[in-house]
DNA sequence: TTGGGATGTTAATAATATTTACATTTAATG
DNA sequence: CATTAAATGTAAATATTATTAACATCCCAA
């Protein structure tokens, strides 16, 4: 565990390949950087980093869990500013997962697509399931504000949720506004919000 | 043009290779076929496909090309077995959708996903609009039929379009229902469109 | 201190994509 | 019709990566 001074054992490379590889796809905006540079850039020989990953898809998964992890802090972030039950903090939470689609579209595809591991990666979300929560919270605390106490939290967040997703999906693969050049992806989602909030507790101006 | 009886030249390799390429997809649920298989899948040798795509990335295209019909050609089925201006085909439009991520999902993927080819993906895209743009004559129609005649059609389909998208993509990967086991994709869209469209017409039961 | 397990190294191996050099066919041209 | 260039195939390299094998070094526990 300790720092090794001497050059032949990393001491901790399973991380430095995390963050190696996780350079690389920031900076190629891809996930196909090769095994061999992410080792290189880690200071190590090609085939180390099979003694700590068993091949390049268990590189990425962990990978992904930084990126799992990226997004709920910026989640927290994004609570944090604004009062607890308001209608900006939602659609700030919106404009904040835009954002990470669009400057970490790599993290973000990386995180959500199937890597033929579905029952892992959703024990992983899951796992980290605080993002998700964080929106649960706001929209449970906004419905309570607003005088409707019945809602279901978690149904709706999943409709906020779904809604930010396939406009951040669309859009960071620039088709959000392929037939209406004027369509503004955060426009498009606070309306969205407003209308399904409006929906349940009666007007949300 | 003609087709040759001669076994030498292939007559409709380009295609052949396409359809090909198809089918492994759908076999393996995955886009690493090998262009080897395809070929040969194609009757011809390895290096074949050459002569007709520059590379995998030129043959994965051709197939995106077949998948964008394939769903434009689904939309245009759904749009004729329900009345316009009705709310049935507005959902039956999204149940469609669905189904198409889950049954086709490599197709699926692929039809949206960037594949360093934005531009021409956008293109493609737009010149096979019919898919969308059934979608908004559909809501055009809606709005018209319950009264409100000054919405801006495309600007609802997209939003639309983006919750489908937004639920499919998540279901696709077994998210949607991560956090509550008891949602039905079909239904929370569903509630989602019939609630966008009561916020834009009135009550939309 | 010492022996085994963990972790690195270099040198294979393997799977594919892609290119090259050559063969056959087609189709246009004289 | 004969000829030839372009198109389309083929088989045999190459190149790029991932991955494994065989061996080296280091750390730690007995």
């Amino acid at each position: 565990m300790s720092k090794s001074r001497c050059s032949y054992h990393h001491g901790d490379l399973r991380n430095a390949l995390i963050v190696a590889a996780a350079e690389l796809i920031e900076r190629d905006g891809t996930l196909d950087f090769t095994m061999a540079e992410a080792a290189t850039r880690a200071g190590v020989s090609a085939a180390a980093p099979y003694r700590h990953f068993a091949d390049k898809e268990e590189l990425l998964r962990g990978v992904r869990e930084l990126a799992i992890l990226g997004l709920g802090h910026a989640a927290g972030e994004t609570v944090s500013e604004h009062p607890l039950g308001s209608l900006e903090g939602i659609l700030a939470m919106g404009h904040m997962y835009l954002a990470y689609a669009r400057d970490k579209h790599a993290f973000f595809s990386l995180m959500w697509e199937d890597r033929g591991d579905i029952k892992e990666r959703r024990e992983k979300v899951a796992e980290e399931h605080g993002g998700f929560m964080v929106l649960v919270n706001m929209v449970q605390a906004y419905c309570d504000t607003h005088g409707n106490t019945q809602v279901n939290s978690l149904h709706l967040a999943t409709q906020i949720w779904s809604m930010g997703h396939g406009i951040a999906t669309l859009e960071a693969n620039q088709l959000i506004n392929l037939f209406d050049r004027s369509i503004e992806p955060e426009a498009l989602l606070d309306q969205s919000v407003r209308t399904m909030l409006a929906g349940v507790v009666g007007a949300a101006a």
